[in-house]
DNA sequence: TTCCGACAGTGGGGTCGCAAT
DNA sequence: ATTGCGACCCCACTATCGGAA
């Protein structure tokens, strides 16, 4: 199949807004791409209508598109030559790379016709923005083999593959795809939480009894035990198993043939508190030893038998036989929000996150925010003046969108703590703009530093060490919560109010 | 007809290793 | 030794569509 063609499908996807459309249009290019016969093609074509490269990473990112060649004036690309030229970059290491990446990029973009050219920019740079990813592209895939919805979505929950389910389905259509089951080795995308502000709506939306789980603010493990061979994957189901060796042993030390596990991993000092997220993630980046520790929650599979659609008690009752304590997450039972916040507020005295409270009755969700799963946490709020703001793109384009916030320093100014756009309504986008170029000291086309007068409150859900900011700190998950024009800049909190939150 | 679940978009903070400067 | 880049980790929130109720 020509390039030219997905890129002409990914334009037309990206010019209609119904959702019924789009696939349709990506179920006609899904269907083309099955008639060329070549699986390969089939699996990078599928990748690219998904905004998607079909490789993982190709050592070229959007820094390196800055200077591209003109675009050619005719398409002779094919989507496998594509493939081809894209693999071959990320195979490229050692010294002399960037330059010869750069070389690959520019025999590639001087290929690209101005159409394709920005279908490759989308991919490359993970900002292609057609309005359609994976979730519809499984809709555009059953359309195209003529399949159930529900069997595709099925498969790519449970192989985490939308390349290979596309491939499996129009080349063997339901039949093949029914046999893409769970299966120990492969991982599958893993249940996520809703968010509720307290325990006792938590529990509203779970039911009685729930178990309240400690949150431990790591890094996400799905970890799988077959025979001797483990393997771990990460929220994204990137493979982690170089990484963690210690978190692979205490799996393989496990008495069971097979299992799939599901947990967080964490550093914890020496009298095993843990530490604050930033550290777990420098320790998780590094391939050595010893580092971290796992904590599990869950259960999916055990020595043959699925146990995803399991109840929570079943599958809990079968994680606490095959794991010491030491290797669980901390959990109560409860049957009332009285409980539930107890457990919540010794969560926390622990050093956790916060928690999440679980449906007893409910199965494990594969790939969903199920209403079975609902985390707290506790949210700060500050009231921060507006410092500047960064002109919005996409459906923001012409809004001033992302906010800098500074904290009043008592000696005088603001300290820069961070940025946010979230939280932001489309009428609070357009008086923000309006009230905001009224204030303006200087702007270009990124950007308008106003003085600092306008004051916004915002929730965060901690304070970080910084090497960006001025003031060494960070805000963790910054939002709007409303403006504050009943406050001048003078009633701002101030830097030292941030620090007495604590820096880990 | 209204409600609600799923999806996509809009970006935030950080860490590391690696190659180039 | 420092810097820029790519790839990964953590993530909140709003708008929209279209089927469910």
């Amino acid at each position: 199949m020509r390039f030219a063609e997905l890129a002409a499908t990914s334009a037309a996807v990206t010019a209609v807004s119904g959702r019924k459309a789009k696939i349709e249009l990506l179920a006609g290019a899904l269907r083309t791409l099955a008639a060329g016969g070549d699986p390969v093609e089939l699996a990078a074509g599928a990748a690219y209508l998904s905004g998607e490269l079909r490789q993982r990473q190709i050592g070229v990112g959007y820094a390196a598109l800055r200077e591209l060649p003109a675009p050619a004036s005719t398409a002779t690309l094919s989507v496998r030559a594509v493939d081809r030229a894209l693999a071959a970059m990320g195979d490229i290491s050692g010294q002399g790379s960037q330059t010869r990446r750069r070389d690959a990029v520019a025999a590639l973009y001087g290929a690209a016709t101005a159409d394709e050219q920005r279908l490759l920019t989308g991919l490359i740079g993970g900002e292609l923005r057609q309005g359609a990813q994976a979730g519809l592209l499984a809709d555009a895939v059953a359309r195209a083999a003529d399949v159930p919805v529900a069997s595709v979505r099925r498969a790519l929950l449970l192989t985490g593959d939308l390349k290979a389910v596309a491939v499996t389905a129009l080349t063997g259509g339901e039949a093949a795809l029914g046999e893409l089951r769970l299966a120990v080795g492969r991982g599958l995308a893993p249940m996520l939480a809703q968010s509720a502000p307290d325990p006792a709506q938590a529990l509203v939306a779970t039911g009685v009894p729930a178990a309240v789980d400690a949150k431990l603010d790591g890094v996400r493990v799905q970890a799988h035990r077959d025979g001797d061979d483990v393997v771990l994957f990460s929220r994204s189901l990137d493979d982690l198993t170089g990484r963690m060796p210690e978190i692979v042993a205490a799996v393989r030390a496990l008495p069971v043939r097979s299992a799939v596990l599901d947990g967080e991993v964490i550093a914890v000092d020496d009298t095993g508190r843990p530490r604050p997220f930033q550290e777990t993630s420098g320790r998780a980046a590094q391939r050595a030893s010893g580092l971290l520790t796992p904590y599990f929650f869950d259960l999916l599979h055990l020595d043959g038998t699925d146990l995803i659609d399991e109840p929570g008690t079943v599958r809990w009752a079968a994680l606490d036989e095959l794991l010491p304590d030491a290797m669980r997450v901390d959990r109560v039972l409860v049957d009332g929000p009285e409980v539930a916040q107890e457990a919540f507020a010794a969560a926390l005295a622990a050093g956790h996150e916060g928690v999440v409270v679980k449906a007893a009755g409910a199965p494990y969700e594969v790939g969903r925010r199920g209403a079975g799963w609902v985390k707290v946490k506790p949210r700060h709020t500050l009231d921060l003046v507006i410092l500047g703001a960064e002109w919005g793109h996409g459906r923001r384009r012409g809004w001033l969108s992302n906010l800098h916030l500074g904290a009043r320093d008592p000696d005088g100014g603001f300290v820069m703590l961070g940025k946010t756009f979230k939280g932001l309504t489309d009428s609070m986008l357009a008086w923000q703009t309006e009230r905001l170029l009224g204030l303006a000291v200087s702007r270009d086309d990124f950007m308008v530093t106003v003085r600092p007068e306008l004051v916004v409150e915002i929730a965060f859900d901690g304070v970080q060490r910084s090497t960006r900011y001025p003031g060494g700190v960070a805000l963790r998950f910054a939002r709007v919560l409303g403006y504050r024009e009943d406050k001048s800049a003078a009633e701002a909190d101030t830097i030292d109010a941030v620090r007495a939150l604590g820096t880990p």
